[in-house]
DNA sequence: TCCTCACATGAAAGCGCTTCCTACGGACCC
DNA sequence: GGGTCCGTAGGAAGCGCTTTCATGTGAGGA
């Protein structure tokens, strides 16, 4: 089922099936009309080789992740997906995580979109350059500018701010902040927002080195929570860190909200389910994913030729787990 | 940067720079390693079209979600794309999620990949039927066996059954289900299950109709909380209703796990840290997406042309909120 | 020494589409 | 009524690759 059958059914060469069903030349409406008869009696649906042979184009859009478990990334692909999909374009996802060689297949992906989405730290910044320098439009997801890649991110600095001098308002003075700074742009924001707004207050937080899971988060809080000087909050870099030490604190004793502070952040699901429910930082990841759709976009369609970074809001999302409120 | 350019460069055919990097075919050690050398010098990799084009191959695999929320369907893709990629195979995502028209999306799709996996009812059968009687393999995950595909599901039933047991033995004697079993055959044998064990107890427990989120949950749970013949247990068709039920109960003053029993099924990261902690159902999701890569590989590379149906066991993870344990 | 054969290689024909270039009419103008 | 121009349509080239078919080469046998 080829455009050469459309043709012949339809008593027109393939250059006339061709435009009248992309629209890219004007064909009168009676041949048009017996194409599209064609079309549909032949249930005919163009060869996408042939279409992206032909039109150097892919209809296609890669996303990459670090990993795709968790909640927070399944939230950007689905406002990805959406968005691309009413763009016209087609979705590939790779998950780098535990790969042998993920710039090779970033690299291989590449061949085969219009444009991709990066995601965090999933390839070195030398590979995004060579994928901009070659033409390809590259936007990327919580990850610092680099070469001409357009850049997506959430802004957590006042939120971080909000939180820290929020919990200085609770009373808490001894507070340790779990989490990597120097391992990640992401983190080292938040780190920074919630020593300011703590030190509005005259208080110095410390940093405690923590992966990003559940299992670290409670190691963590409970070497904290046994050590000598015992922190009255624990900031986490994320929710599962947080819902990890909300795991310790219960069980060395200590009731949440009341002996210890402890905060997360992203506001994933688990978060107001917990008891006592969850402080923590909503991001619109939803969001993300649609404007790193709409940004690409752009870009692919060449009607931006000029960087964009674009910055969006976080919300400080007060619940009892940071001390309970009139 | 083409395959006539690396011809070029190594001083050889096109037709033997594609053999020796496909290994279709012998290639003296002496030739091949002049092709990998300029291959290497000029960075070269294949275009993916051309190939599409000539192989009639894709090197690409579907992937098709109801829609992407919930932590679920993230599991399923993680697997998914893990054991496709380890297989040579891209992955495209699809959500047909308020989407205008699926059917068209999921044939457009089917257009562009060498196999295709169809998670729940995302399209209708016939469609299915058409895929596989033109020649793509197909195979469908938590969805009822249909036409030529293979399938993969998840075996509730002898996990509900256990359930259904378990919640007699706690003595709760007036359940009530919540979801839809017509509307899904995965609810309809959780329904069925949950009936059986309760059964074997004399118990008769009520289905009452529910979609698949928290609101939803906690909306019908709250109105048979406070009608006439109050449940002491209610067993809920997935995790997120069973979380809006466990608010619906707190909001009435009724203690979840000792005036009333709430039960999920998913065991999503929320379950284990709600308060009181969520008995549910566990399904192998990743498993699920990862054999539902292989199967799918078998077919395409023709290693297998039978259907073949997998079921995969899932466990009854008891917690508080079907009654405390001694 | 000549012939056969296996093996390695190149030329060329597609794969299904887009698009440039050319050709054909009919309408319009002088 | 003849020439010009515009709108429409077809022929054919080419996108980058795979693969068939034909050819050349050296090793081995007679």
């Amino acid at each position: 089922m080829t455009i050469y059958d459309v043709a012949a059914r339809a008593g027109v060469g393939i250059a006339t099936v061709s435009r009248a069903l992309r629209g890219s030349a004007p064909v009168s409406d009676a041949t048009r009309a017996k194409v599209l008869a064609a079309v549909a009696e032949l249930g005919f649906r163009p060869s996408h080789a042939g279409t992206s042979l032909a039109a150097r184009t892919h209809a296609a859009n890669g996303i990459v992740f670090p990993d795709l478990s968790g909640p927070y990334y399944a939230e950007v692909l689905l406002g990805y997906e959406e968005t691309a999909s009413r763009l016209g374009r087609s979705v590939l996802v790779l998950a780098t995580h535990g790969r042998d060689d993920p710039e090779s297949s970033v690299r291989d992906l590449a061949r085969r979109v219009d444009g991709l989405v990066l995601l965090g730290r999933t390839v070195p910044d030398h590979v995004i350059e060579e994928l901009t320098a070659f033409g390809l439009p590259v936007v990327v997801v919580a990850r610092p500018e680099v070469g001409a890649a357009d850049s997506i991110r959430a802004d957590g600095l006042s939120a971080a701010r909000a939180l820290g001098e929020h919990l200085a308002g609770h009373g808490f003075r001894r507070i340790a902040f779990l989490g990597s700074p120097e391992e990640s742009p992401d983190v080292a924001e938040r780190w920074r927002g919630v020593r300011e707004g703590l030190g509005k207050h005259g208080i110095e937080p410390t940093v405690t080195p923590c992966l990003f899971d559940e299992a670290s988060g409670t190691r963590v809080a409970a070497a904290l929570l046994a050590g000598p000087e015992r922190p009255d909050a624990l900031v986490c870099a994320n929710d599962e860190i947080a819902l990890g030490a909300i795991v310790a604190a219960e069980e060395v004793g200590l009731r949440v909200g009341v002996d210890v502070a402890i905060t997360g952040w992203d506001d994933v699901m688990a978060a107001r389910h917990a008891r006592p429910a969850l402080t923590t930082v909503r991001q619109p990841m939803r969001t993300l994913g649609a404007l790193a759709a709409e940004v690409l976009d752009q870009r692919i369609t060449g009607h931006r030729t000029t960087p964009r970074h674009e910055s969006l809001a976080t919300d400080l999302v007060v619940r009892d787990s940071c001390g309970t409120h009139p």
